[in-house]
DNA sequence: ACAATGTATAAGCATTTGCTTATATATCTG
DNA sequence: CAGATATATAAGCAAATGCTTATACATTGT
């Protein structure tokens, strides 16, 4: 079952593209502090740490604190309420089911 | 490939909960006038119009008019930039699998 | 031709958003 | 302890967003 509320807060959160692309190195660098995502990005520290607050809320990362450090890692399941909705969808992407056969394949 | 303009389109689009409403009936109800929208939603025939012409410019739904009716329906490939995205993220909803190997066999 | 209907657009407005600078609050290090 | 480092929060602001009412613009029916 899609809870409205989740699925709103996932996709207003991921829908900003700088936020977007915090996420998506969380996702591919694994576990970073908050300082390893303000390097390289053009926007402040103040800004990053906001962003980060918003992914925490949205349930998208989770983090673990060591020391004056903060590490970010993505939540799993957070992105659970996206996929699960397009899910409903699934007619509309037909087209798409070849290539998510291939993946599937691939985890095997 | 994903565009990361498409996708931050189709994310901030389909993000606010009464376009997404909007975008659901479409889906559900097939092809439907702008009128038909109108009724059973909560807010004016003017933000409806709005919401359809967003939903347009980012590729969501399409338009047939016919006479002083414009009748909307479901753009299968609107939503492939958001499935794409996804499947980046496979590895992060590996749980769901199962449940998408499901969908795949019913669709059979 | 005239009124009614279906739809879009314009203008205005309150709220939300994403950023900035400035300032806290811890923690580590010499 | 004093300074440096890592992070978060507060305050302020311009821009974007979603809604409203008012109005325009076709098309249809009488």
């Amino acid at each position: 079952m899609i809870v409205e509320a989740q699925l709103t807060s996932v996709m207003k959160t991921l829908a900003d593209p700088t936020r977007r692309a915090v996420f998506e190195r969380i996702a591919r660098e694994g576990e970073v502090a908050a300082t390893g995502l303000v390097k390289g990005s053009r926007v402040s520290q103040p800004a990053i740490s906001q962003h980060l607050k918003a992914l925490r809320d949205a349930g998208l990362v989770s983090e673990r604190r060591d020391g004056r450090h903060n590490y970010y890692s993505v939540t799993p399941k957070g992105l659970a309420p996206l996929v699960d909705w397009l899910g409903h969808y699934r007619a509309f992407w037909h087209e798409r089911i070849a290539g998510l056969e291939a993946l599937l394949k691939e985890t095997e």
